[in-house]
DNA sequence: TAGATTGTTAATCGATTAACAATC
DNA sequence: TAGATTGTTAATCGATTAACAATC
């Protein structure tokens, strides 16, 4: 346990690492060197080795490294070795997607609870969970043992959400609202936003354009 | 027009910039200055006055900034000032959230295609868009002047997907499917995987609890 | 004028990359 | 042994922050 604070660039990209590791382990794939996984990831080979070994010596010099054990390491590192609940308040069109998206039980990150302001949905079932009316919140995290809440409101509703997550007592929001939340600082905030995503998206259009983008006419 | 190269990290903070901005207006609040959006952001304001500096003389010394202008400015900058078509493959839970969130009208920003490749999801209407065949894929892309692919299927099927939208000529690819892809390089892709972002999320839960977290009773 | 705040330069900080001894 | 590749140190690069003259 290296006392090492670890910079939260390095913290974003094992998750990715992972993906990469799952794939070529799906296609029984032994061992992969630091130069490969840069291949596929786009990234430069000393940057992977330098973020593994933050954690531990995971290679072996002149081989590389063994997939299913640097995915055992990773999903260590990460904590998903060990069941994660969390709660989605939300039970809109996209709320009811990331309920369907159970598939992410195999990495013990499972939505065990599911909340709507709205009574007209409380009551209904979505995959398999019954949507519950927000008095219940605190109690039920409490019960189910919820670190993380996910927000799935509209932005007006959010920061509302947030406070009763807080209130709760979870450890980290994944925020789906358009729109920055304040919480107490040891409570972590990552937001997920697709229009953000595709504004800066849109920023690069024809952006390489305007290097040398004359195409040759190939006809 | 300066020719100065503007990183990454500046563009993604552009869209949250105009996310602050806009909930400022609605408020009815005239002017802004960099330390006042550094507080709601956690951000230094020095590095708020660079980012817009980057672009232009937006404020006022000794003023700040005037909101709707650094909006109408901001927005510029994105290219959300001109309309955006969007294609989405994919209309299970995921794309059919994405598609009725066409909230995002305002900025300019549509989605005006939906794909599937599934014979029983084809012909269905989804707030008002009718879901198509794969092999309508580039005609329609071109017919309509379609700039960004959004891909919501799953994993296994996604690189496919994107050499298709590469092949129709699209400039950017929003993918949520938790797989990299490979694309020529003048193309540019985007991450949207909340999976991902649970990950990192998860990685942190605690991470807090080992500095000083001896909750002092207070009952 | 005095107070506030920008735009920008210089200083600092941190992250990425190159290089290489260790070793499989 | 020769070739490959790690873990790690040192060098480089780039991004953030401090400081301040300009000016509203």
């Amino acid at each position: 346990m290296k006392p090492m604070k670890i910079s939260e660039a390095v913290v974003r990209r094992l998750p990715v690492y992972l993906q990469v590791l799952n794939d070529l382990n799906a296609r029984d794939v032994q061992t992969v060197s630091s130069q490969e996984l840069g291949n596929r990831l786009d990234l430069n080979p000393a940057q992977i080795r330098k973020d593994l070994a933050y954690f531990g010596d995971f290679g072996r010099k002149g081989i590389g490294y063994d997939v299913t054990y640097l995915i055992e390491k990773i999903r260590q590192i990460l904590k998903l070795d060990q069941p994660l609940n969390v709660a989605l308040v939300g039970a809109g069109n996209l709320g009811r997607a990331l309920c369907n998206y159970n598939t992410y039980l195999k990495d013990n990150m499972k939505i065990t609870a599911v909340f709507d302001v709205h009574p007209s949905m409380i009551g209904s079932a979505i995959n398999g969970l019954t949507v519950l009316p927000m008095d219940k919140l605190k109690e039920t995290i409490v019960a189910r043992n919820i670190r993380i809440g996910i927000i799935t409101v509209p932005a007006v509703e959010a920061q509302h959400v947030a406070d009763q997550f807080v209130d709760a007592g979870v450890d980290g929001i994944l925020n789906f609202a358009p729109t920055i939340l304040r919480v107490q600082d040891q409570v972590r905030i990552h937001y997920a936003n697709f229009t953000t995503e595709l504004m800066s998206l849109a920023y690069y259009l024809d952006e390489e354009g305007e290097e040398d983008h004359h195409e040759p006419d190939l006809d």
